[in-house]
DNA sequence: TTAATTATTGACCATATGGTCAGTAATTGA
DNA sequence: TCAATTACTGACCATATGGTCAATAATTAA
């Protein structure tokens, strides 16, 4: 029909969302994302729409990413049996802990930063953030649930996998806050205790 | 000396700590801070200083109010024994839940929201912070550690107040995230049931 | 009474912000 | 080839931002 876009929309995306997930909302200004984009204002403004817009598409990128990773996580891919459900949901705790200090990610999680920024004031991102929770905690109480081993402890598998999943937060929070990776391992470990 | 300061300090501080607890470090401009405080700029540039060290005041001022009020809390105040330890975790974690039913408020807890927000970039605030944090965790242990009932139990008080402490920060997110009630619940019954 | 000091007021400033415009370039279907 | 459509570029805009200035008002010690 016209002229084809010249960059590639999935690319320009990823830096966006890495913008925003490092910055929060408020911070990042245009001059942010045309600088981690490379593209001109107008170009992003074509693509995608307003600065919420581009908020949007970031949150859906990071949904359809980093959540989804997580999740499948803790549906075990890559694992051939995939009966440990503990270890799964370990596996999900130890990846927000190393992410601190391998390579002193500060970002922590995109949803929960969203949670904080922007969730309480637009009902657009409460409802992704709030659905990607509730994804992470579905995901949770499935990977529990499959566990053949801890059918015998008789949990409360609602009640324990939103514990899990608030611990998760918490230690995304702790994260933030520069606390010494000691003690959220050690908030790991309380919380693996009670499954 | 000279002429007196005509306003109440406490009081301005109390409505600035309102202010960027509600809306955040960068979404909170001078104008939100002269409207709530009902002062002029000047007024508040010469009693505080700038933006950064009025942040800072403010999140001085939840330390000594809120976070002392929870510390409080956990340490028994108002009860005659203050034996039940678990009953004062308990406390806390349904003070966080119910702020946001009854009032429809959304402001989450100052800690939190500063973590993910300045903490980041600023060294000051982390280091306020993560001493509330630790504060939090601190006094959770020694909740714990007062309740005689809970040493036949043998529990990692460590690992479990860490934990419960995640958690506690976790529905704060979830919170903000807009999620149900009924799921913060749920986080909380399965933070007490490890205890 | 006066000098010194601090508070208050409101105008002022440079800059950054999100967003728009209009001109030009590229592409495609007719 | 040409009209239509879309992309790209960079100038442009109104407004909001954090912060400052200078004038005035109030207070106290000397």
């Amino acid at each position: 029909m016209a002229r084809p876009r010249e960059f590639d929309a999935t690319a320009a995306l990823d830096a966006i969302k890495n913008v925003f997930w490092l910055k929060g909302y408020d911070a990042t200004s245009y001059a942010d994302l045309t600088e981690a984009t490379g593209l001109h204002k107008q170009s992003l403004y074509g693509a995608f729409g307003d600065k919420q817009a581009l908020y949007m598409r970031a949150l859906a990128a990071y949904d359809d990413h980093e959540v989804s990773n997580g999740v499948a996580m803790l549906e075990g891919h890559g694992q051939k049996g995939g009966y440990d459900g503990k270890k799964r949901v370990e596996a999900l705790l130890n990846a927000a802990i190393d992410a601190v200090g391998k390579h002193q990610d500060r970002r922590g999680c995109l949803l929960c930063n969203a949670a904080i920024d922007r969730a309480p004031f637009d009902p657009e991102v409460e409802k992704v953030v709030s659905s990607g929770v509730m994804r992470i905690q579905k995901a949770v109480e499935k990977a529990l649930k499959s566990d053949p081993t801890l059918k015998k402890k008789n949990l409360n598998l609602a009640q324990t996998s939103t514990m899990v999943t608030a611990a998760y937060f918490g230690i995304r929070v702790m994260a933030k806050s520069g606390i010494p990776p000691a003690i959220m391992k050690s908030a790991r470990d309380g919380a693996l205790k009670s499954i």
